[in-house]
Formats: C-alpha cells, sequence, structure tokens
DNA sequence: TCCTCATGTAAACGCTGTATACATCATCCT
DNA sequence: AGGATGATGTATACAGCGTTTACATGAGGA
C-alpha cells in the first residue's frame, strides 16, 4: 500500500516491494504468483478501504435517500481527492473479474441494499419513478466520473473542500435533472446538510 | 495506434514500435523524446477522433439542447465501447498537460461553445436553471463516469447497441432529475429520436 | 530424531527504456 | 561541382524489470 500510494500504480515494481521489505526479489513469489497478484490484493484492500469510508458516510447521513446518495457520492469523491493512487488502483483494466468471490459478494450486497433503498424511495414518492436500473446506473456514473477527473487533474488542484463542493454540485444536478421543472426546486437538494451551503 | 489498438496501453512497447515499422529500437529517438512523448501523441490522436465522432453526432441531433446532450453522450459511449483500447489511451495519467497548445485550445472552444448552448437553453426556459458549471460538471461526469465503467468491463460485454442503450438510460435519469416531479415527465426525455426505443 | 514444508536466496534469462558513438544520405551553399 | 550539414537510422551497451530455476535454511510435527 505504501509502496503504491507513493510512486504510483505505474511505479509499481515488485522488486522495490520486495527491498521494502528486505527480501530478495524473488521473495514475492512465495507469497503471490506474479505481480498482478499482488496489485490485486492491493487493489482489494484499497476498495475495502473505500467501502468502508462510504459507509461511514451513509451510515451518518440524513434518512433520506437523496441525501444518502449525496452522502455516498461525497464519501466515493473525496477518498479519491485524499488518495489519488490509491484511488488509481482501483481502475486497473479488468480487476473487477480478478477480486476474490467474497469480495465480490459484499459489493454485490451492498448494490442490493442500495437498489433496495431506491425502490423503497420510489414507492414512497420520494424518487422519480425511473427504471431502478437506469437510477442506479447514473448515480455510480456520475459518482464515478467525477473521481475520475479529479484523479485524472482535469479539474486542477482538488482538496478535500473542492471535492465536497464538486460533489455536492453534481449530485445537485442528477437530483433536479436537467429538465426544466413546472414547480420550485426543494430546498434539501440545492442546500448542504450540516454547515455547508452550496455557492451559487 | 495500430499497436494500441491490439496490445493495449499496458503492452504498448517502444521497441515494438520500432518493430513493427522495421527499424532498429534506437529509431524511435529521432522523433520522440521518449515513450512519454510517444504515448501522448498517440493520445492526441485518439482525442481528436473521439472529438471529430462526438462532433459529427451532434451536429446531427435536433435542435433541442438535451437531445443534442444525449447525442453527445451516445458517440462518446459509443466510441469508448467500440474502441476500448484507444479510449483507455485517454486516461493515462497527468495526460490533460502535456497536450499539444492547439488541441487543448481546440478543446476549451468546444467546451466554451457547449455552455453557451446550455445558457441558451436555461434562457429559453428548456433546461434547469442551475449553475451552468455544475451543469457542464455534471454532463462530463456521467458520460465520462459510463464510458469508463464498460471500458473497465464492469458492466459486461458492451457491443455498439447496448452501448447506445446505456447512454440513452443514463442521460435520461439525468434529463429527468432523481427529485419525483409533479408534473409529467415530458415524452422527449424517455423517448429516443428515430428508430430506437427506450425499454422500460 | 528426522522429515517435511514454508520461506528465503543466488543466479540467470529475456525483455524493457534509454544513452552513446558511428553510419548514411539528401539538401543546400558556395 | 563539391563539400559541409542536418536528419535519420544502426550497433552496442547499460541498468532495471518480471520471472524461473536450483539450492539453502530453519521451525514444527511424526
Amino acid at each position: 500500500m505504501r509502496a503504491i500510494a507513493e510512486d504510483g500504480v505505474a511505479g509499481f515494481t515488485l522488486r522495490d516491494v520486495a527491498r521494502r521489505a528486505g527480501v530478495s526479489p524473488a521473495a514475492p513469489y512465495r507469497h503471490f504468483k506474479d505481480k498482478e497478484e499482488l496489485l490485486t490484493a492491493v487493489a482489494t484492500e484499497c476498495m475495502s478501504r473505500l467501502d468502508e469510508e462510504v459507509a461511514a458516510a451513509v451510515a451518518e447521513a440524513l434518512p433520506d435517500p437523496l441525501e444518502q446518495f449525496r452522502a455516498n457520492g461525497i464519501a466515493y469523491v473525496r477518498f479519491a481527492a485524499a488518495n489519488p493512487e490509491l484511488f488509481r488502483a482501483l481502475t486497473i483494466p479488468g480487476l473487477f473479474e480478478l477480486l476474490p468471490p467474497e469480495q465480490r459478494a459484499r459489493q454485490q450486497q451492498q448494490e442490493a441494499d442500495q437498489r433496495a433503498a431506491v425502490a423503497a424511495a420510489q414507492a414512497a414518492g420520494s424518487i422519480s419513478p425511473l427504471p431502478i436500473d437506469e437510477v442506479m446506473l447514473a448515480a455510480r456514473s456520475i459518482v464515478h466520473g467525477l473521481a475520475h477527473q479529479i484523479v485524472e487533474g482535469q479539474l486542477g488542484a482538488v482538496d478535500a473542500a473542492r471535492a465536497t463542493e464538486l460533489a455536492v454540485a453534481v449530485t445537485g444536478v442528477i437530483g433536479i435533472g436537467l429538465y426544466p421543472r413546472k414547480s420550485g426546486i426543494p430546498d434539501d437538494v440545492t442546500r448542504r446538510t450540516g454547515a455547508h451551503r452550496r455557492r451559487r
């Protein structure tokens, strides 16, 4: 993890890891089949941390589904901004199929929970009655896309506060929708819970 | 370009490129400072192709701003699905600062155009009066995030038709918004222009 | 006590990016 | 016409990489 965080995924070297551990270059092969397997293990760990942070943030959020979605997005984006190299480790090609089954199961469980929450919110009338798959996909896409742009430096330097602002902004947009509304925009979509208010 | 498309960014090797060109391993250094510079040149070319396809699709779309946004997203996502490795070449870390000034200028111009279109649409009442920066960011994020997920294989195999479906779906969601509407959903947001209709 | 297995090492292979010194050849200046 | 020049390519070398192979070592159970 330290090697990745310091030198990035590109500079991640089996020999360097061995050096850090004070062992010979071949030693890692007693524990991992090859470099890819080690990288996958690191990525799995990164994913666990990210999942934890997101889950914690969602647990702390207000019970409102949009507020929870927003908390999810903020935590996700903040993690990316705070640990760009760790986040990048999550985007290594084809990582998904290499994950340990337990991790995949946990993730699917988490997604199923979110899905149930969205369905419940739709039933209660607090989320638009769009196809649930599409809602989930759009939510994941917008948050992931924002995080990716931050990590790639396309949005300039982004600290935690700025990351929060950006996440609030995009979750606000997806909450309201681009198509104009006849009735006004409800307060809780444009306003941030707690101390922050949205600039604008 | 052929080397990238065939072997991917990870398998992209200066020596392989030299081999393909039938020259010695050191020959490329007469034309590019180092591997990074060649990769950047390839990525620039990829970006040009993507920009062209997107611009063409937008030009063909109906004059409605949401329809144009949708056409933009569809073209972007289809490019990613059709040329995953070329698309991945666009995500190499820090590419943004390495681009030739002309390319950056063109891109900024394109963004300014989009921005003006959004502003005009807002003035005309066909896009919600959200802060324009946030609208632009959200639109880019959701499309980029979807493309990225496709390329990383997180959505399974995605052909052109499926890519179109997915792009239609997420642009639909961001068009309508998660927060429920009192008045009904307008047809042109849920329906696809032309032959396709949205499943649901 | 001895055997086995997990862990580590040393050395080697072919690959990579890159630097250096040398060759070739078209172009342009006189 | 002829020689200097610059662009392009080659040969060779080096260090670093992932990976394999054969060999060492030492702890724990039979």
